[in-house]
DNA sequence: ACCAGCAATCGAAACGTTTCGAGAAACGAT
DNA sequence: ATCGTTTCTCGAAACGTTTCGATTGCTGGT
């Protein structure tokens, strides 16, 4: 009943192949000919089963996605901006993309391997953020072609797409500076993320830059995720350690809205007590009260990088590993304010 | 390389049937044939292909998701959500999600077609929201089974997944009513979509139910979507007009965000000078000031409900067209208080 | 002892493409 | 004219499963 490729032949009167040959644009085939075929092709309403040729040619034209379970629910406005940005991206380029989570404990356990690995059912593997390095070995063993986002392994040699953690943050401690302030405190999470790492010595370069002594007492890295609550109990240590302060940078803007939750439940005003600047720019840094200062980062566009990026690897079977970093602009709003001096 | 159905077959000893039928679980295989079958699978870490599994049995296991460009712009928190509903409840019955967007002037023509139903790549298509006509009838035709969330068609019979708008929105009105507030303005957006036009017959209904006529100049529904820069408008429009009103319900929360903006740029208090409810509860309303009261929804249970009925209907082969009504509830936070009298 | 009926297993075709190598036709150089 | 190339087209095999009908071997009723 559904027409096939061997319909669109016998209309057309050619072989098979030569209707293949034409499908998949290759060359070698007169011009009378491609005309006869795309006629019976358009006429006959034909298009290729996606499964007929997967088999044939050993190609899915989907795209895995993989991120961790914690990163996805800290941080989830981010990675999913991100994933919506490899989708859009991959429309252009016709692939699917296949979203999955694992573990951050990943083990090699057919139970956790996303079945898109099991089954073949993908052309190559974009991750994003931390990922577990077994995992890495994993999809490598498997001849996959691998892209990472906003994460860059030792172990496991792949192309990255990077966000200027480094750059963002001087730019928002320049900010500050530039407003008066020099007691800046900085919150963040877990180090073993590059991106936090970087962002926190983008901190400590800026000070420096500057003359001024970073103060360790006023780093707060001691949370294991980057949620709101997490920049809450930040905010709350800072207080508590009894450290003067007069502006916060935060790792992400989850913490610092969180932060900010619990400054202004301990009376401070933002900004004129406290100046708070952070880091993404996700869609709520608009509806905060002050609205929230931040570091613009390119979510869409991280992950359409890494689809381009991978589709070239696939088509072109290059090996080449390349690494990429997507600047970032500062997102001037109303939760920085110069210094007071009282 | 990769080891096939075929090597399982050999290292067994037993025919290629016998293994495809203990790999689908199929009745009439002995349990010694399966114990030695399945211990071959395990030591060779055999996993049949998708792809060559789908060409022989006609079934893609991937599901297509679609929602209009307008929706997903306009109200994306929360359509996000329901796919992700979609894609987590997916994975539990081995489905694949396919994503993607079409316009919402969509025409039958071949750019425009989702390429996963051209290519025959799913097994079902889930709808999220107000969708063409047109589309719905050309998936019919595709005799591929359908599942609307959040939308429900008069033209074209399919399953539906609802949201009990009207109750949810009488659950609102009534909270203010028992707050003391008689003049509460309804802001909503194209009273096209069942969904606003529920919530509107809902707020009429609570008021009705408590004697208390429906003002139609407090009702402002010209928008043409749902987004805050729709709600800004609606609620200036609602304070030009003169109408006196002590309390606002939105169609929405991104309307009722948008209206509080306005409200606060006028210096009105919220919830003191101004009580507002807003529907959805994105995550958005605990970080607005004050938080969001609202109507919860679960938007990932939707997205779920419609994988369950989905895959019961491709299993099934069922032709059995239910609607079933996601119940709502009543967020309370701080964005109501008592109506002044002065 | 015989046969109907059933359960378990198998062989072969089918699913709809791609791809590879072979053959035919056209061309240019000698 | 002849021959070696190049260009175009085709036939057939291959991709890795599922599925259907056929076959074999049992079971139990007579």
């Amino acid at each position: 009943m559904p027409v096939t490729i061997k319909d669109v032949a016998r209309n057309a009167g050619v072989s098979l192949s030569t209707v293949s040959l034409v499908i998949n644009n290759k060359a070698n085939v007169s011009p009378a000919m491609r005309a006869k075929v795309e006629r019976a092709i358009h006429d006959l309403n034909f298009h290729p089963r996606r499964n007929a040729r997967g088999l044939a040619s050993k190609k899915t034209h989907n795209l895995g996605f993989i991120l961790t379970d914690n990163h996805f629910s800290f941080t989830e406005p981010f990675y999913t901006k991100v994933f919506l940005g490899t989708e859009f991206e991959g429309r252009k380029h016709n692939y699917y993309i296949l979203l999955t989570t694992v573990p951050k404990t990943f083990k090699d356990d057919d139970s956790v391997v996303p079945r898109f690995l099991l089954e073949k059912n993908v052309d190559g593997v974009i991750l994003a953020g931390k990922v577990p390095v077994k995992l890495l070995e994993y999809i490598h063993k498997l001849k996959l072609p691998i892209v990472l986002v906003d994460y860059c392994s030792g172990r496991v040699k792949t192309s990255c797409v990077l966000i200027d953690n480094n750059q963002g943050m001087q730019l928002a401690v320049k900010h500050l500076l530039e407003h008066g302030h020099r007691q800046i405190a900085f919150i963040g999470a877990d180090l073993q993320h590059p991106s936090i790492f970087e962002r926190l010595a983008g901190y400590k370069t800026a000070l420096q830059e500057n003359q001024i002594a970073a103060d360790e007492n006023l780093i707060f890295c001691s949370a294991p995720d980057l949620g709101p609550d997490e920049g809450y109990k930040a905010a709350q240590e800072l207080e508590n350690s009894g450290q003067k302060f007069t502006a916060i940078v935060a790792a992400n803007d989850a913490m610092a809205i969180g932060a900010m939750r619990f400054l202004k439940e301990k009376e401070y005003k933002i900004p004129s007590d406290i100046s708070i600047i952070g880091f993404d720019d996700v869609e709520i840094c608009l509806q905060t009260e002050p609205r929230l200062t931040t570091i613009r980062v390119l979510k869409e566009e991280l992950g359409a990088i890494a689809v381009r990026r991978i589709v070239e690897t696939i088509n072109e079977g290059t090996k080449i590993i390349n690494r990429v970093t997507v600047p970032v602009e500062l997102k001037k709003r109303d939760s920085v304010a110069p210094v007071r001096y009282d």
